[in-house]
DNA sequence: CTTGACCCTGTAGCCGCTACAGGGTTTTTA
DNA sequence: TAAAAACCCTGTAGCGGCTACAGGGTCAAG
């Protein structure tokens, strides 16, 4: 199979697959004559499988380093747990931290319950004023509230 | 003041400053004669603000939305209580997300429990399962897990 | 033999910075 | 007064994880 049908099955985009290969989480291909890429099975699988790691949020290197466990069938299995708990931490993390900010925000919304100019404006106010008494979003690997990630259905056009 | 001191004052680093100059942020500063940017109070005040609003994970776009309100002070700030309220939104669907997100990958940590070898690993297993049912993560306008947000206090080295 | 679907490489762009390289200017110190 | 240190300048490249071209080549059907 070539590379539409690959993304096809694996539910990606081309470009990706070509991604990946060039960053090295897919082998280089066999080519044909023409030098098309071919696939098989086994790529639809490892493809898979790295799609389904991207919708659970992991890094691409977090996955690299998942795929060296599956390539490593005698080794233990204890690690992909551990990377796994570890990503979980992440996550939760970041949780916390989306829900502090979501109580920063709403306070702040209450500043400005009625629409006034924007001089006497509470929200533009509060926003002005020096943030000293934040406490420091901590912000170690994790990403922001915008930022569409294109890769999952996003199909964001022109 | 020189762009040091501003930097200091409003907690930001040399570089993040030249840049909302370049991405219109910040207006053109001042130079001296051996071409130094100078500064004033009303810069501190408006880079404290640019801050704090990254601080609450808005994207440098809604924040210059709200700078143009806070440019137009006779207008009125009905527009900034909007802008908060999608931007709370966000932080809402982000937040649901992760939820979601988090619940997976603790039931597919629960499909290996004890430590065996790679082949007979539920996680990869699952990993490796054709990913059909899972609801699509809706992704808009909404960012990841990792990806250190250096911004904001991450001061990551070499 | 032309159309169109598919494929190729390579490069630039997105965000919000960070981190250089390779210079110039000002301030401090010896 | 000169040298060293601290500061500043512009410009460019990099991060992750893609996406979106441009400008071509290949291949099957009509």
């Amino acid at each position: 199979m070539r590379i539409g049908e690959l993304a096809k099955r694996a539910r990606t985009q081309v470009e990706t697959i070509r991604y990946y290969e060039r960053v090295g989480l897919l082998p280089e291909a066999a080519r044909t004559e023409g030098n098309y890429r071919v696939y098989g099975d086994r790529h639809v699988e490892r493809l898979s499988f790295i799609r389904h790691c991207r919708e659970l949020d992991m890094s691409l290197d977090e996955i690299r380093v998942l795929l060296r466990f599956a390539d490593a069938p005698d080794a233990s299995c204890a690690g992909v747990d551990a990377l796994l708990e570890e990503h979980i931490a992440h996550v939760t993390h970041r949780i916390e931290t989306l829900q502090n900010l979501k109580r920063q925000l709403q306070n702040l919304r209450k500043a400005c319950p009625v629409a006034k100019d924007v001089r006497q404006c509470g929200i533009l106010n509060e926003l002005s004023a020096h943030a000293q008494k934040m406490p420091d979003t901590p912000a170690q690997h994790v990403g922001g509230t915008h930022g569409i990630r294109k890769g999952l259905s996003g199909s964001v056009k022109k």
